[in-house]
RNA sequence: GGAGUGAUGGCCGAGUAGGUCGAAGGCGCUCGCCUGCUAAGCGAGUAUACGCCCAAAAGGCGUAUCGACGGUUCGAAUCCGUCUCACUCCGCCA
């Protein structure tokens, strides 16, 4: 969430972020009504407070020595009464502060470029030699379904649609992915694996920013206060929740596999086939809690970090700068890195690495402490995948597919994968 | 799932016939003194959030906070209810 003291001592900067974001600027209006209501009704409450403390005092003093008190009490019968009213009116206000701010979404960086939508990211780079074929490459799905690797049949019998059977050199090249992106972020990168739980209940999610607005784009536990992980951002980023880091601390950087859980709600008919929009695929997430000072140069390192993995499994990819229109709620400043899909001839996403500023940290209480003397401020949140890995098997099955049906594995996966062909059954 | 115990400041730990308790005491930490150095000793200080005053900082005033929420009361760390978490025992499991 953004700071509230900020928006009331410049309320047209966050106007003028929300309109270059397409979002509505009169939410700062609105908010700042209730508040000022909200500060109204918590000065008379709190006038009201003192009086009653120096009542009571006087009452207590009166009872010691033996005084009569019950005019003073009934007088004040009244006044706790007037208390109790204004308290449920203050908490009102300040419960609607509080769900405005959870709502309010995040303002660009003035880095950012402009623009309306998609349409208006920005290459920023391109790496890889797209690799040229002889033939017509085949997509993904139907490499997998010929190498009898990933069976998205049965998966829809044993689940429904949008799931997949990982099978045989399918399901260990998943595992040989996740293995090979963990040593890699944890041994070349310098981030500490994270086995996080797959599950987070309400708070996490809030502190995240998937709540209160995107509940729907989650999976819900039937009854219970808690929600499948649509990605490891949530535990990683809420694992130090509450806490004051010290700054000898900082950066924090956690490298975590989980799977992810997405609803999906609302891409009906898109990528319906193959690997690429699955209500549950794997993931090793990067996150980290830094300086505020150091959050932009933190996530240059941080697209290098996710990017170093597609150029170690030599897969084309570009990087995008996303627009002020396409940018997600809760970011400042996003990099998309896409990698090449040969079969349709596209980039298609495959991390995401974003700076949040002390948008989550607001929300996850997550401080640190410069010095022992100095006040808690809050970190910066980033965070980038590091990578998806249903994408990365799409991709390195389109990219080194070769025209017998059988795919080269990249050089640095074969010791993982103990193969560095696979090859349709006999 | 059943039975029980507990939750107080950075840590430990007092505080239940409700009232000068934001909270004794100790440890830790900071500053000063003392000391050849270290240790010990002596003195002072040491929570957070929010609102108001102030151009701002400094500072001042006020309110809240003893797991969370709600209730009783003129007044709650202390009484009542609900919940959460931790620990112990039993059961059940990987």
């Amino acid at each position: 969430m953004l700071d509230l003291r900020a928006i009331r001592s410049h309320p047209d900067e966050f106007r003028q972020g929300l309109e270059r974001k397409h979002a509505d600027p009169t939410l700062i209006d609105q908010l700042l009504r209730v508040d000022e209501a909200w500060r109204n009704a918590l000065a008379e409450v709190e006038r009201l407070k003192s009086v009653r403390n120096k009542a009571s005092e006087a009452i207590a003093k009166k009872k010691r020595n033996g005084e009569d008190a019950s005019a003073d009490i009934a007088q004040m019968r009244e006044v706790s009464d007037r208390i109790k009213m204004l308290d449920d009116e203050v908490r009102r206000l300040d419960d609607e502060v509080k769900e405005l701010l959870l709502t309010i979404p995040n303002i660009p960086h003035a880095s950012v470029p402009d623009g309306k939508d998609e349409q208006d990211n920005v290459p920023v780079r391109y790496w890889g030699d797209k690799p040229a074929f002889p033939f017509e490459p085949r997509p993904h799905w139907e490499i997998a379904e010929r190498l009898d690797i990933a069976d998205f049949e049965r998966a829809a019998k044993i689940t429904g649609s949008r799931f997949v059977v990982y099978k045989g050199l399918g399901a260990k090249l998943e595992r040989a992915l996740a293995n090979f992106m963990l040593d890699f972020q944890t041994s070349r990168n310098g981030y500490t694996e994270m086995f996080p739980a797959f599950i987070a209940n309400e708070t996490s999610l809030i502190g995240t920013g998937n709540l209160p607005k995107f509940g729907d784009e989650m999976f819900k536990l039937e009854g219970l206060p808690y929600y499948l992980i649509p990605t490891a951002e949530v535990p990683l980023t809420n694992y130090h929740r509450d806490e004051i880091l010290d700054a000898s601390q900082l950066p924090v950087k956690y490298a975590g596999y989980s799977a992810c859980f997405r609803s999906e709600a609302g891409s009906a008919g898109k990528d319906t086939r193959g690997l690429i929009r699955l209500h549950q695929f794997q993931k090793v997430e990067l996150v980290k809690l830094v300086l505020p000072e150091t959050s932009y140069d933190e996530l240059e390192r941080l697209v290098e970090d996710a990017a170093s993995v597609l150029e170690a499994l030599n897969l084309p990819y570009r990087v995008i700068e996303i627009c002020t229109g396409d940018l997600g709620a809760k970011e400042t400043k996003k990099y998309d890195l896409e990698v090449w899909m040969p079969a349709q001839g596209v980039y298609r996403e495959i991390s995401s690495c974003s700076n949040f500023e002390d948008y989550q940290a607001r929300r996850a209480n997550l401080r640190f402490r410069r010095d022992e003397t100095s006040k808690p401020e809050f970190v910066h949140t980033l965070n980038g995948s590091g990578l998806a890995i249903g994408r990365t098997v799409a991709a390195i099955l389109e990219n080194g597919q070769q025209e017998d049906g059988s795919v080269r594995i990249p050089d640095a996966l074969v010791p993982y994968l103990g193969v560095d062909v696979i090859r349709p059954a006999e």
